[in-house]
DNA sequence: GCTTGGCATGTTATCTTATAACGTATATCG
DNA sequence: CGATATACGTTATAAGATAACATGCCAAGC
């Protein structure tokens, strides 16, 4: 995470201290956060405590690609990946809601094929799975 | 339309006013449409006007394949292949909001494989792209 | 034909997620 | 140092979703 913030640093962003205990909160899950919980510990941490704070420093990470969105969840990962530019893929475990993010690039073949023949411009993708972790499968059985 | 309630009704479905209703408000746009949005149809329309009734009634076309989420927008469109149990992808203009429907199945292939990798079991696939219909893409070179 | 059980509908109340609007503080630059 | 831009903080409210409970409907079983 050391090296992502360094990055970000020589990009001119300003890493302010909302937005580095933000980042530091995700990257101590392997799960999607909503935002009121990230809002909570913020809270705890002595930061501001209304929706907005939480907001605009995930809107922040969001935006430079040091977390990601979880449509499915509406909640909030780190990146697992923050040096390149990459479409990310999630696979979410439905049982204990443990987020892995994947590289989807090599992925889009059929879905641009299918666009391009209806003229639409895409600009961004989403792709999110959803099933059972190794483990939850595991427990499943059990 | 028609042939999909057809085939609803074969399986042993009811397919009671207020789905019906909500599925003909659905066909009508092909844009999607939000859960409030379509309360408010439903109230024009003598129905009950209280969250749960929109929200049952797609619950149930979401769950019998007659309607998808779109979660990217929080929202609802009609299902464009009702025929055959498909992956669906969705391509999202972000200026009017028009929905188009893709099969993904030939697309899954990378992230299949990284899943097997992972031991994640994948259930249900969610891709949505978002970007400019032909439409809105001429209109902003103009 | 009446009863009973399951399912759908409807309502109230409440919860979660997200943003608008505004004022204050801090940083950056001439 | 003063001007300008960006970030932070708060209040208030919008938008999306569900829990809990009451009522109505219909079809199966007596
Ligand atoms: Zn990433
Ligand atoms: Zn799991
Ligand atoms: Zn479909
Ligand atoms: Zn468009």
């Amino acid at each position: 995470m050391a090296s992502a913030e360094a990055r970000a640093d020589e990009k001119g962003l300003r890493f302010t201290p909302v937005r580095r205990k933000v980042l530091e909160i995700l990257a101590q899950e392997h799960r999607a956060l909503g935002a009121y919980e990230i809002l909570d510990r913020l809270r705890e941490a002595g930061f501001g405590s209304q929706p907005p704070v939480a907001y605009r420093a995930l809107d922040f990470l969001v935006s430079n690609g040091l977390a990601h969105r979880i449509e499915r969840l509406n909640a909030f990962v780190a990146c697992a990946h923050p040096d390149d530019g990459h479409v990310p893929a999630f696979m979410i475990c439905r049982v204990c809601d443990t987020v892995a993010e994947a590289r989807a690039t090599p992925d889009r073949g059929a879905l641009d094929a299918v666009a391009e023949a209806a003229g639409f411009t895409i600009e961004r993708t989403v792709v999110e799975a959803e099933g059972l972790c190794p483990i939850c499968a595991d427990g499943d059985k059990a």
